[in-house]
DNA sequence: CGATAAACTGCAAACGATTGCAGAAACGCT
DNA sequence: AGCGTTTCTGCAATCGTTTGCAGTTTATCG
């Protein structure tokens, strides 16, 4: 069918081997027979054979990247950044979706390894720490997003706390002092270190902790509705919230919308990640940037270095932090009373949210 | 490193070609040697290699499906079905992104051929379709959402011409006769079916094509923008507009927020293609779906066909196309006037968008 | 019980590359 | 010219499977 190293060798009346010198570039060969055989290959369209040369060589030149899901718009730019990283030296992606469930991440795994991926890039669901341990033996492996703390794989993070703690700040410095937080479940690493940075932003201006602005579930827009009534429905409602994954804001602007509640004039509204139509939105809603284009670049950086450094791991730093940065867009405003809010602002409130029943029902 | 069929062989006291067969199920081994194998190899945990099976069979169990991007919502969904479908098959996808960029889609279907595909389901830029026709020698390929003219290859398409009519026919029931499209280039065959069904639609119904009211950019919000400018400005506006696709949208959708124009009672908005988020704005976005999921669907049934028929292809059907459907949300409303508009609902819309005007002020 | 067919098994050659080893050619030097 | 190096080249083994062929066992039946 396609054209062999053997027909190449064969035109050029030389073996086997010293065509698969001159062409690999391994050194041994004159440049005049080099050449020519360069030559050779070109004109009859000569294209190694990644599988018989994997089946010697033991590699694949396939590189995976296993992630949740494609919808999320982080997920998506990393896809599209490690595709075109790995493209450029070579190989290629193989893109798995886990569905962060821990079956389907193990059996995913599992082929993927059969297939002598060379390098893996994984967001892992933390439920098959020990598989991945076992794995990393063969198959140099990165770990993005979330850890796996049953694993010290090298790790490449988004710094939530730091990114929670700046759009909390940016928040108080527009003088909120009630400001909600609707965030992950506790029992994932990014809710915890959401919470905690904007924990710290509030110590840090001096604000009260109130658990009762403080809202965890999963990350799906029903959640972000529910929590988001429950906020409003406060007898003080806060002046500000801070959706920490932008499915939940889903649900948020839903009730907003519902009960014309106006952003940013009654509410502000701040989001952890961007989706390409938040800027779009009117208005256009205001983000704690992950960093999901550092994130993957950084991840293939280190990806590579360790599909280089052989067996040779183990160098002291396992965990990367990718630094969050706040885009200021139109969702938040400056709050007229600098000073802590009594039962303040209850014109604008009260006459929306009836006008928001009327036009429900 | 890992457990090889000699191993097995050798646990098992028989030959490599005894294992294979046993373990394959290539029927020709006894009952009894048969179990006795594969629990041998279930306890070595032997895991058959790819890669030499491949070189062997000239088989890889890689599909790869080949799209634009990952940010079109259409896509992720496609992608999600084709790789659950494929993955209960044992094989494993090859996602990859080509931009839309003849240059890389013709890279990329190189390196693909290269690692010995199984099959291939490709939206193809249309600008490679000498090399499209060749590799259909060698692997079995569908072209999905877009004809590549070039070629006779199978292709799973959305009927376009009909869900544009549905869509233009659903607003005209509503009883709008001034309807706005935004559609795509009119040299993209979805731009022009898109269009055909809307004319259609419209010829039915008796209502003569005003061109003024068509517009075809690009897909991208700037565009969508633009033309929603234009078609507002016009001295007798239309009182619905149709967005034949999602990114144009969100430039529709800032334009009317810009002006205060409240949908769906100033204006009915009927979008194409869906995005998980449309149902969540308010008003929930009412779109004519094209179907994603079926058409992914149906595109797999078609490859994994032609990976059974072997080579013996070509039976009669070149082309399929699956049915679009309206699915009705909040953003389109009955006009009042079944006439055709004057500058009619002035009660309504001037009382609307004042309301609005203050509370986004 | 022996012959014949059927069922099973093993040997060895593929698949298409890479690579250690050893022989051959070219070169420099005295 | 002879010798030692250096540089090339080819042979053959190898990676882990599958598979045609031939040989061996077992079953079947008269």
């Amino acid at each position: 069918m396609s054209v062999t190293l053997k027909d190449v060798a064969q035109a050029a009346r030389v073996s086997v081997s010293t065509a698969s010198r001159a062409l690999t570039g391994t050194g041994l060969t004159s440049d005049r027979t080099q050449q020519r055989l360069v030559r050779i290959a070109r004109e009859l369209g000569y294209r190694p054979n990644p599988i018989a040369r994997g089946l010697k060589t033991g590699q694949s030149r396939l590189v995976a990247l296993l992630v949740h899901n494609l919808t999320n718009a982080s997920f998506q730019v990393m896809a599209e950044v490690v595709q075109a990283r790995l493209k450029a030296l070579g190989y290629q992606m193989l893109l798995c979706i886990g569905g962060d469930d821990p079956q389907q991440e193990s059996d995913t795994l599992t082929t993927l390894v059969d297939h002598r991926i060379d390098g893996l890039i994984v967001v892992p669901t933390g439920k098959n720490g020990a598989q991945l341990k076992t794995l990393a033996k063969d198959v140099p492996i990165v770990c993005l997003v979330r850890r796996d703390d049953a694993t010290d794989l090298e790790t490449v993070l988004a710094d939530d706390p730091q990114g929670a703690y700046l759009g909390t700040r940016h928040l108080i410095e527009l003088g909120h002092t009630r400001i909600g937080l609707i965030v992950g479940r506790q029992d994932t690493t990014s809710g915890r270190e959401r919470l905690s940075g904007y924990v710290r932003a509030l110590r840090e201006a001096g604000i009260a902790r109130d658990d009762t602005l403080i809202h965890a579930g999963h990350y799906v827009p029903e959640t972000g509705a529910s929590c988001c009534r429950k906020l409003l429905d406060l007898s003080r409602p806060p002046s500000a919230i801070f959706v920490a994954n932008h499915e939940a804001t889903l649900g948020v602007l839903r009730v907003t919308a519902e009960r014309n509640i106006a952003i940013p004039d009654d509410l502000s509204l701040l989001c952890y990640e961007d989706m390409p139509w938040f800027e779009w939105h009117r208005p256009a809603i205001s983000i704690v940037d992950n960093g999901a284009r550092d994130l993957a670049n950084l991840a293939v950086d280190r990806l590579l270095h360790r599909m280089d450094a052989k067996g040779n791991g183990s160098e002291g730093v396992r965990e990367y932090r990718v630094g969050a940065r706040l885009i200021k867009r139109d969702s938040c405003r400056q709050v007229d009373t600098p000073a802590p809010a009594r039962s303040a602002k209850p014109k604008s409130s009260s006459s929306k949210s009836s006008a928001a029943k009327s036009a429900k029902a």
